[in-house]
DNA sequence: ATTAAAATAATTGTATACAATTATACAATT
DNA sequence: AATTGTATAATTGTATACAATTATTTTAAT
């Protein structure tokens, strides 16, 4: 097994897509940053052809556009577009968590009860990545028991920028107690196969997370030009 | 001004995205079929550089789906998936209309009207190219009043999905009839300022063109083999 | 004849070279 | 000194060559 010739093939095209697209989210190129493809390519480590592949996919999901003289830049962030996330997201959700209250096995109760239980510890031990995670796993099960394909794909393209302000709000503490207990009255309405206070509830949850959201983000976007 | 020296440079990057769209979404590349990429780099007469980067949007868009071993094919075409693009729609389009009936100025409605109005006549003369453009107009100065750019990009999308079954339903008379009274109705709440009702009145719309739609499909669906 | 292995062909993935465009710096003219 | 024109550099757009993978055919052995 000559380990030196076998090296070539590392899926570049995809992994630069990820590795791009994270930058972004992760504000390690910052919003209106004019970028250029051979940096990037150097960055990456990649030729420039997997990269401008990954290019017209970050485009189309808005995350760089292009400027009319032809030159990269990453998307801007304001307030508008993120109440719009937001809101739509808690359109789309709601509906999901009323599939899901109506699809609801005894044994998805169990899972999600565990899930929530979960949430708690990593809270309360501190770890705010798990908790991050977590919260995303209660939401993904919510996703997978609606079998709501379509749904599905537009939220985890919306949650992709919206994480680019999650990063804002998601360590702070008052509001991840009060998500703690709106997925707790979340998952009360599934049991109770009650569907449409379960859309009601993800409603509630969203927007809330969105004036979390939006408290937070005032005060940063105040200290911005154009 | 030698014509022959300045040929070259025919913006084939975003051309070949549009084009390769437009043949999928009429159906002149089948749902489910593998497609390979020399035959359509020759198809559109470009090299595969530009097509690969026209490839990699469609796939983000899921109009083309990568196999396991890496062929390409168009994406199939479910009764699932247009269930779901239709419910969004109404969702999202519910809210355009309820904003845009909060914004609405008296120069709106004037020109919704003659929009209505236009969508009439090339009914009745039959043009039905003419009534499905107008159709989308009435659709997109909505959206514009709405201010909405958010719901706007992603109804764009759920619009081109939804054109591959539009094809279906778009020249069926009672369906267009049933949508000019529903567009009049719209409007009139519009023209009220009754956010709710105008809100209601496009849920409703859309999903009156979804219970069209899926008469005509289901025909069609039960004569294919998985 | 059937199956397995190997060789060949077809297809996708990546890198690089070159063409076309846009930006920048510098000189010339007013 | 300011402005315009020109040359140079930087950047994006496209094509092609080659590498790696997957599919297909051929060949050989049982």
């Amino acid at each position: 097994m000559d380990s030196s010739v076998m090296r070539t093939r590392r899926l570049s095209k995809d992994n630069t897509y990820f590795a791009l697209k994270q930058k972004i989210i992760d504000s390690e190129l910052k919003p209106d940053q004019v970028v250029h493809e051979e940096n990037l390519a150097a960055l990456l480590g990649v030729s420039r052809t997997p990269l401008r592949e990954a290019i017209q996919r970050l485009e189309n999901e808005e995350f760089l556009v292009r400027q009319p003289n032809g030159r990269l830049r990453v998307a801007s962030v304001t307030v508008e577009e993120v109440k719009e996330i937001f809101l739509i997201r808690s359109m789309l959700e709601g509906y999901i968590a009323k599939s899901a209250a109506k699809n609801a096995t005894d044994q998805d109760i169990q899972n999600l009860t565990a899930m929530i239980e979960n949430i708690k510890q990593s809270f309360r031990s501190g770890k705010s990545q798990d908790f991050v995670s977590y919260g995303f796993e209660f939401h993904d099960y919510l996703s997978e028991m609606s079998d709501l394909k379509t749904f599905v794909k537009i939220l985890n393209h919306l949650r992709d920028h919206a994480l680019r302000y999650c990063r804002f709000v998601s360590l702070h503490g008052d509001w991840n107690t009060q998500a703690d207990e709106e997925h707790n009255f979340i998952l009360q309405m599934i049991a109770d196969r009650n569907e449409e206070g379960a859309e009601k509830a993800m409603q509630d949850h969203i927007l809330s997370s969105l004036s979390s959201a939006l408290e937070r983000i005032q005060g940063i976007q105040a200290n911005r030009e154009d």
